[in-house]
DNA sequence: ATGAAAGCGCTAACAT
DNA sequence: ATGTTAGCGCTTTCAT
C-alpha cells in the first residue's frame, strides 16, 4: 500500500501579520500574552492564527529566549525488566501531572548502556532542554558528570553516591530500612535475613546500611549468609530468597529492599513451603504503591512519592529560572506501612 | 544544603573560527564532516573546538536545516499498569537499538489524557521532532489526527481503525489469533473461552476476530458468555478468568489476548483448582518475549518484534527524508510457540 | 499601543 | 579549499 499526502505548508509570524493587518511585533506579543496590545488588534490577530492555524517556530524561538520550554526525566537503566518497575510509571506520571498546567515539556530519556548515556549528554548540552531529572544512576555512570560539567539544571532521584554538590530529592532509604528491621526484630524474629537492591546502586546500599543498623542496635550481628543482592526484579526476588533458604534454612524473617522482589520471594517461600508470616516474616520497601496481588498483605515501608514527585519539578524549575545557581537537596520520610492484598 | 555553581559559558561558532584562525563556513564544514577542507584546516578547528568544549547550537542549526534530528514515541496511555506491559519495554529498546548508531535522538512522549495527547501534538507541530511512532492508540484518541492534519512523518504501531491513509506496522493479529484458537480445536477441546484485549484497540478487536473466524472455521459457535474483556494487565486477565469461570464451569480452554493476561489467568485456574493443560488448555499472546515464570510453559503466539521494531523506524525515516510522500504499511508474520518455564 | 530594526548561532549558496 | 554573505523565524529594545 501506498499513498501520497502533501507536507502541510507551515505559516510564520509574518503572513499572520500581514493577514491581521499589524506588525510581527504584535503578533509576537500576542502570541506571548503581553498585556501591551490593543483589544481589537488582539482579535485580529487571534483569528489570523486561527486561519492560518498558526504555530510558533521553536527553533527561532529558543535561539533567541534561550529557552526550550522541556525538561528531560532519564531513565538510566541497562535491565529492560527493571523498566517496567512501577515505581518508573509512577514518577514519570507524577512529574507529568505536575507539569500538566504548565507550558513545560516532558521527554522521556532512555540510557541502556554508556554510549547511549554520552548521547544523551550531547543531546542536552546541545540545548534540546533546559534542564534534567536524573533517576536511577548506578555508582559508574558517567552522565551526572557530563551534565553538571555543562553546567545544566540537574536534579537528581536519588542521591548522589559522592557528596557532590546536585541537587536532589530521596527517600529516607537508610532510616526506612531501619523500621522495617527493626519491626521484625520487636516482632521477636532473631534469625533475619535481607535481599538487597543492586549495590552500585544508592537506594540499594542505603536500604543495606539501614537494615545492619538495626540489627546492630538491637545487638544482633549480621551475616554475610543472610544477605542476598537482587536486582529490584520479581524474578531477582525469587533467585535471592531460594539462594537464602539454601544458605540458611532456619532463617525466620527478611527484610526486602523494594515491593516487586518481595512478591518475588514471598512466591518463592511459598514454593519452599514457608508459611508467611509463621515461619517467616517478611517486610518489603516499595518502589512505588504497587498494587500487588500477594497473599498475606504485604507489610512494607511506603516511599512518599506524592511528596517526592512535585519537589523533583520544583527543584529543577527554581535551578532553572535562578540561572543554575542553588543546590539543595531533599530526603522525604518514609513509614511502615501493610498493603491490602488485592 | 544550599550551594551555588557557574552556569557554563556557551561558545559559538565564531569563537572557535577565531581560535582557529578560520572562517565560520570552515568550521561549520568540520562540524558537518563536509570533505572540502584541509587536514590542516580540520586538525586546528578539531583542537579549537576541544579546547572550548564547543557543542554546537541545535536551536540555531535547526532553524536553518529545519531538522531536528529526533524523533518521537509516544505512548498513548491512560492506564499506568499497561505502562509497565513487557511490550512497551520492547518496542523501546528495539527503536532505540535501531538508533544508536545514527545521530538521530529518541524522545519518548507519554500521554494520559486527551489533554496531553494536545500538549504532545502542539510539541510535535512546534518543530520539536522531525516524525513520530505512535504506540497504543484507542479508538477515540485525538493525536493521529492532529499530527497527520500537520503533516507531520508518522507512523503507527498497530494498524488505524479506519482504512486511513497512513504508515503503519502491525503483527499479524487476527492471523495469529486463528492458529491460537484452531490449535485448542485440534486438540480436541469445544467449550473455547476467550479474554480478548481493550475493545477500543485495533490489536484487541482484530484478535477477538480472529478467535471467532478459527470457531466458525470449525463449525463451532461462538458464545458472548465465553468472551471477556480484558485490559491487557496481569491483574485484569486473572479477573477475567474467574469472570469465565463463573460465567460458565465447563469451558476446556481459552485463548488469552497477551501473555501478561495469560499469567492472570492461569493463577485464577490454579486457585480455582484447575488444572493447566490437563481440565482448561490455555493460549497466549505475547506482547513480548516475556520471560514470565509461569508453570506449566505457557504456549503462546509470538509476535515478531524483533521484525517489527527496525520497520518502525525505517518507514519513519524514509517519510522523513521523502518528505512525507510515501505511506506504507507492513503486517508481520505471527506464529505458534511454546515458552519455557523461566 | 505599535512598528522598525537588530540579532540569536548556524548553514548554504556563491565567490574566489 | 576557504571566505563572504544572506537569511532561517522569532523576540526585543528602541522609537514613535
Amino acid at each position: 500500500m501506498t499513498d501520497t499526502m502533501p507536507r502541510a505548508a507551515v505559516p510564520t509570524l509574518d503572513e499572520v501579520a500581514l493577514l491581521a493587518g499589524v506588525s510581527r511585533a504584535t503578533v509576537s506579543r500576542v502570541v506571548n500574552d503581553s498585556p501591551r496590545v490593543s483589544p481589537e488588534a488582539r482579535a485580529a490577530v487571534r483569528s489570523a492564527i486561527a486561519e492560518l492555524r498558526y504555530v510558533p517556530n521553536r527553533m527561532a524561538r529558543s535561539l533567541v529566549t534561550r529557552r526550550t520550554d522541556t525538561i528531560a526525566l532519564v531513565l538510566n537503566e541497562p535491565n529492560t525488566q527493571v523498566f517496567s518497575d512501577p515505581f518508573f510509571a509512577s514518577i514519570v506520571r507524577g512529574v507529568s501531572a505536575t507539569l500538566a498546567d504548565t507550558d513545560l515539556n516532558l521527554v522521556l530519556l532512555t540510557a541502556q548502556d554508556e554510549r547511549e548515556q554520552e548521547k544523551i549528554g550531547r543531546y542536552a548540552r546541545m540545548g534540546h532542554v533546559d534542564g534534567v531529572i536524573l533517576m536511577s544512576v548506578h555508582s559508574d555512570d558517567p552522565l551526572p558528570d557530563i551534565l553538571a560539567e555543562a553546567g545544566m539544571p540537574l536534579v537528581m532521584c536519588g542521591r548522589p553516591f559522592d557528596d557532590r554538590a546536585v541537587s536532589y530529592v530521596d527517600a529516607d532509604n537508610r532510616g526506612g530500612a531501619e523500621v522495617a528491621t527493626a519491626h521484625l526484630i520487636a516482632t521477636g524474629r532473631r534469625r533475619i535475613a535481607t535481599i538487597t537492591g543492586p549495590l552500585d546502586m544508592i537506594a540499594g546500599v542505603d536500604r543495606l546500611a539501614g537494615h545492619r543498623a538495626a540489627l546492630a542496635a538491637a545487638g544482633l550481628q549480621s551475616f554475610p549468609q543472610l544477605e542476598a543482592e537482587g536486582d529490584f526484579t520479581e524474578a531477582g526476588g525469587a533467585r535471592a530468597m531460594e539462594s537464602l533458604l539454601g544458605r540458611d534454612p532456619e532463617l525466620d524473617a527478611v527484610f526486602v529492599a523494594s515491593d516487586p522482589m518481595a512478591v518475588g520471594a514471598l512466591s518463592a517461600l511459598r514454593v519452599a513451603g514457608r508459611r508467611v508470616p509463621e515461619d517467616v516474616a517478611v517486610v518489603g520497601f516499595d518502589d512505588a504503591a504497587v498494587a500487588t496481588r500477594c497473599d498475606p498483605p504485604l507489610t512494607t515501608i511506603a516511599q512518599p512519592l506524592a511528596d517526592m514527585t512535585p519537589l523533583l519539578t520544583e527543584l529543577l524549575l527554581r535551578q532553572i529560572e535562578g540561572a543554575g545557581e542553588a543546590v539543595e537537596s531533599r530526603v522525604c520520610r518514609t513509614s511502615l506501612v501493610r498493603r491490602a492484598s488485592a
